[in-house]
DNA sequence: CGCCATATTGCAACATGTCGCAAGTGCATG
DNA sequence: CATGCACTTGCGACATGTTGCAATATGGCG
């Protein structure tokens, strides 16, 4: 997987000078990148690698999900994207994102909720403090069970 | 995937009973278990799925992987196993644990290193306090940078 | 011991990615 | 606008699991 070497909060995406962007890091800009874009440009929040391979699909049926997964590599490394993964280890991209965020997931009933910077500020400054580790917010996925499962006697 | 229900502080695996405790669930005690016990049994710290299928395989040539994750499903639900993804999602199955822990893991150099319960206490309590939620300690899993790694240029 | 209800297995197909390699293409340059 | 080098793509193989189904095996019971 790639990697925003910095971590920093993530600014809303901007799709409109991604060729530019590619450009100044030796990159192209080709018809299977342009697709994805566009893909990526009216996506928002959370969606899964298969989902934009479906999705990108639907603009060039020709796509084939290798470059789509190279490709949302790029992005990340570009850092437009994000990804963490869900409780099973699968990929899940965060597109225009407003804030960068990591999750909570209760094992029990399913449900996902998202951990703003201020809410993992805890987790964040504890490791700083006791490791000197960044943690990575936006890859931060946390299972366990929810106030509404615990309270329930057999999950 | 299993759920140990309670998250509870891993008591050190006991394979000597794990038929009684099959039965007692009305499950049943097959060849295909016993070589994977015996496997486990001589199995400390953390393994891959996939490694655990190859060590299967030397005891057992004829094993079958989809029969092994099955049965590591069971296994953890009796409380005897744990598992966690690294950063890249797969699956890290910790045996006779000592105690629950989870990992941190660095991006840049790709070391990992555990997080007992007293470190991440201020995960754990963060989000016990502002939602209620039981974070399950060993299927946490932090991504970031190490302080060696945060410390050069360009990592 | 033999029966039977159920749990389990083997198998094949599928899901989600990753990787190496040869062929193809973007684009800077002249 | 022709050239050529790097960057990309397509493709097939592989890695790591998961799932549905039909065939089997376990183990409690009579
Ligand atoms: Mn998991
Ligand atoms: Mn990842
Ligand atoms: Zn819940
Ligand atoms: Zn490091």
């Amino acid at each position: 997987m790639s990697s925003n070497g910095s971590f920093g909060p993530a600014r809303a995406a901007d799709w409109s000078n991604v060729r530019e962007r590619l450009r100044a890091s030796g990159l192209r800009w080709t018809p299977q990148r342009r697709t994805l874009i566009e893909v990526l440009s009216r996506t928002n929040g959370h969606v899964t690698g298969a989902e934009l391979v479906e999705r990108c699909r639907e603009v060039d049926p020709g796509t084939i999900p290798s470059t789509v997964y190279r490709t949302l590599d790029v992005m990340e490394d570009l850092g437009l994207l994000s990804h963490s993964h869900g409780a099973d280890g699968r990929e899940e991209f965060h597109v225009q994102p407003v804030a960068a965020h990591g999750h909570l997931h209760c094992t029990s009933c399913g449900t996902t909720w998202e951990i703003l910077a201020d809410e993992a500020a805890a987790v964040v400054d504890s490791m700083q403090r006791s490791r000197g580790f960044a943690v990575d917010l936006s890859h931060l996925s946390i299972a366990g069970q929810c106030a509404g499962c615990s309270a329930k006697p057999a999950g």
